[in-house]
DNA sequence: TGTTTCATGTAAACCGTTACATGATTCA
DNA sequence: TGAATCATGTAACGGTTTACATGAAACA
């Protein structure tokens, strides 16, 4: 899901300005799950204007730039509605994390210990952030259903790391013989 | 992780050229965290080759491009050392159905079940290979602590989605009142 | 006094995907 | 016969980040 989309599932909710949509992203609800930099939301603004899927009320202000409230036009509600019942692209997770573990052979199993226990406080203060967003305000039922599954997956992580921080000190079981994979085909 | 070091990693373990790597991306213990293409992995192995981490033995083919087996250098193997020491990029989960999910209100109840329903059975057939993964062939450490936490997050995805699929289709509890948010602030 | 808040935007750089080009061999 | 396998690479395009530019007001 680009900028683009959000910037329009934003403003499906309600008016607001590039800078209001910034600090919903970040501080928000949806702060787990996706990023965007002025970079990217101000342009995609303009392009979703010049396509007439939003369209901008300026107010005047001294000393900064102009406010400009965006709102969505009924073409990009239905834009946005024709995105909602597409068919998502698939969910993917990424982890710099885990490609370090993937090759924590080369790796001391101190540092790897280290390692793993500094992702448990990642994951444990995440935790208690999602649960603090959840409880300190209310929530519409997408919210809800969002955070609960952001949530049901960051508590299974610290159930797995914290069941190998231990583990992983005691020495690997067997060297590992070095191994050349037969796998499928590549496209 | 960029493509070069995910190069400089697949390298780490035994000489291979770019066509090998890109099956083992995709086939091997690596498919469920990391994707690349043709188009970024030819270009990786050329920088990589030309700053002097890797270095390619040809070997002479009829009727097709000469093959080019990279293997790492002794500076490759310090580079990929202090790669795999620095802090990781915190861990990212992107996800179009959450995207979905948080602006459902503007979808049928019905389409809303039916979405819940087809990630429910992409996580299933997802964990399905995981476990086949993990049972067909032997497995390094890192591979099993990787497949391992994979495992676990599938599975808890699976079980809230589970548990959500039926809920969803009673109504939603209050009409959800037109809301702003008042959060923190933007950078 | 210095940092944070509010407010928008542009330009350069980066990284990656998709599509294309080439072409023999093997499998169904 | 047609698809998949092996094998490398480039060009065009797209999307995003980072850094920069501007500047007043409020807060600590």
């Amino acid at each position: 899901m680009d900028v683009k989309a959000l910037c329009l599932g934003v403003l499906a909710k309600g008016p607001a300005t590039g800078y209001e949509i910034k600090k919903l992203i970040q501080d928000g609800p949806y702060q787990h799950f996706i990023e965007a930099s002025f970079g990217s939301i101000y342009p995609s603004l303009s392009r979703l204007a010049a396509e007439g899927l939003i369209e901008a009320r300026t107010e005047p202000l001294e000393g900064r730039p102009d406010k400009k409230i965006y709102s969505l036009t009924p073409q990009g509600r239905e834009a946005f509605r024709s995105i909602l019942s597409r068919d998502p692209p698939e969910d993917k997770f990424r982890s710099g994390f885990l490609f370090q573990m993937m090759f924590a052979d080369a790796l001391g199993p101190e540092e790897k210990t280290a390692k793993i226990e500094g992702k448990l406080a990642e994951y444990r203060a995440r935790h208690a952030r999602m649960v603090e967003k959840r409880t300190s305000q209310p929530l519409s039922e997408g919210e809800l259903f969002c955070l609960g599954f952001g949530e049901s997956l960051v508590t299974a992580a610290i159930a797995y790391l914290d069941s190998h921080a231990r583990r992983s000190a005691a020495p690997a079981p067997s060297p590992a013989p070095a191994r050349r994979v037969r796998a499928g085909t590549a496209r």
